[in-house]
DNA sequence: GTGAAAGCGCTAACAG
DNA sequence: CTGTTAGCGCTTTCAC
């Protein structure tokens, strides 16, 4: 592999000048450029980008912290990401950390072992151990997604809240009352908020809040299929599921159809995302629709601001939700079925 | 941020004791260690990795070309990758392609301008545009999934031919003479090899191999609901559509519901990956179990090999399949439904 | 057991 | 407009 040394004496000049006749060739005498690019053509001559970015001590690298790259709804948001990076000469370094902290901190540290300019997390917890300081030494982060409340860290997210009150208004105009919700994984914000938009929607309309009608899941199928087992098995008079994602809405609607119940005559189930399959399901679910390729997007453009120091730490994007009416709600029936029937 | 230098003169040492300290600790004398390690604690000093791997030449990244994350079965893939890379001390450059040559010829060229190591593609495709010379300079490479001829490039793919016969003759056994084929994109070898498969399977069992069954699809959602409804909009007698892939069957039995089509018992579908939803939808999807994350981890411990010089490049590996019967296929109907009635 | 010094490939003053 | 040179942070001979 040739280096600037050798296209600079094949050229008859010197390394300086082939530094400037790529990078400022206005600088260059149009002469002497044209024997460097020639010099160059002959050589097949590439610069070494590693030395490049060592020797400017930036690595054009981020590092993206996703738990799982099997998730559909992130495989969409990466897509965002890579192509705003790419925009801006920025490549990825895409870890699967199975939200695993221990993995987290280990990659977040590529900052520090200057293997990576900043990080994107998309899961709502802080990578690093550093207690949080107001010293301005704090690692490039962009947090989205999944959100957190660290005042330093500039995050996109989804009025989760709001969307989940607006989904519940949707069954509870339906003429549900009894809705069960199959939540996410309790350490996630997405949980917690969801929950509240929630409850927002059942008091506003009187309704009460009955603790036992709350499944734990963890955003998979199968722990929608799961969840679904445990309400049938308890047997409560539910007429509507909110589940916390489409997968695990498609898993619920696998298990209800299988105990022979009809989605959604005898029971609504609604979902959160919009994934592609939620489109191709049977019945089509009601979902919560997420700009995901611009959750990706705006956060790698977020977290380039902060490494050109554009931006205040202090950025909170919020995106829009967008509430995806199809056929797998319906009208409440008269009285909830009875699941051991 | 601290180095090495900084490192040194704080113990009282040389940088020369200080790198020796660390990266063969055994050369220098326990004070000598204490003192430097006290100093490297002191300072919070991290190697600059960057420096590290611009002067031994190597990256430690991996550049990885994906046709699209957001394929569930490449999201298996890369999670195997991931682990893989991880246990040798190797990053992963993600790069959706997006089936785009340019792309894909683009981030390639990351190994030339010593960013990346070397390549894992996912895609038959040669991503460099030199000729394939039997000069040794050929690029660092891989190729995993949809296997190219090259025979430069060690491969890691499926027999997809066999498992293609493994199905239709599931769908024959089954009864089914009158089966269509929802095939990938044209230039996808994986297409041609299947169908070579679904052939091979026909011709033993003395049935005619029709060109009218045979549908285009891109592996999409979408493109199997459209093949289907061209299916039906053709109204042939058909019993049984293989798909090539999940996604596609699962598209199709959404089209093929929606015609009031029972599946299996008026026409069996199946499909091939076995992505987590076929095990999840109405019905359970009859398909062909590919082993991706060893697909990932394969293709990377392969490549590794070749960067230490310890493989020969014509390393083929072959993983094995297994057929997964469910639900979405069953015996034929008597008479071929009537798609018009 | 330790230090001095060269050098990886490149860019950016600084001179000329 | 072009060349000389220092130096980014690290590892690795080669002396001592």
């Amino acid at each position: 592999m040739s280096n600037i040394r050798a296209v600079a004496d094949l050229a008859g000049v010197s390394v300086a000048t082939v530094s400037r006749t790529l990078q400022q060739p206005d600088l260059v005498s149009p002469k002497t450029r044209a024997k460097v690019t020639s010099a160059i053509k002959q050589l097949d001559y590439k610069p070494n980008l590693m030395a490049v970015k060592f020797r400017s001590g930036k690595t054009y690298n981020i590092v993206v912290l996703v738990p799982t790259v099997a998730n559909v709804f992130f495989a969409r948001v990466i897509r965002g990401m890579q192509e705003a990076a790419a925009a801006e000469g920025y490549a990825l370094l895409l870890v699967n950390t199975m939200g695993d902290d221990d993995t987290e901190q280990k990659y977040a540290k590529m900052v520090h072992t200057s293997q990576a300019d900043g990080v994107v997390q998309l899961r709502a917890f802080n990578p690093f151990d550093e207690a949080p300081s107001d010293n301005d030494d704090l690692l490039p982060m962009v947090n989205a997604c999944e959100v957190l409340d660290a005042p330093n860290c500039p995050t996109v997210s989804l009025d989760n809240r709001r969307a989940a009150t607006a989904m519940t208004e949707h069954l509870i105009e339906l003429g549900h009352s009894r809705i069960a919700m199959f939540k996410g994984p309790k350490a996630s914000p997405l949980t917690r908020e969801r929950m509240l938009g929630f409850k927002d929607a059942l008091q506003v309309a009187g309704l009460a809040y009955c603790e036992e009608l709350m499944f734990a899941g963890d955003f998979t199928l199968h722990s929608g299929y799961e969840a679904a087992d445990r309400l049938i098995a308890q047997n409560l008079p539910v007429t509507a599921v909110f589940c916390e994602n489409d997968e695990m809405a498609l898993g619920a609607i696998c298990r209800f159809k299988e105990a022979g119940l009809r989605v959604p005559e005898d029971i609504s189930v609604s979902g959160f995302d919009n994934i592609a399959f939620a489109n191709y399901s049977d019945p089509p679910l009601t979902t919560i629709a997420q700009p995901a390729e611009e959750f990706g997007e705006t956060a790698i453009n977020l977290l380039i601001d902060v490494l050109k120091g554009k931006s205040k730490r202090a950025m909170k994007v919020i995106l829009p939700f967008d509430l995806v009416a199809r056929k797998s709600t319906g009208p409440a029936p008269k009285t909830p079925v009875n699941f051991t029937q």
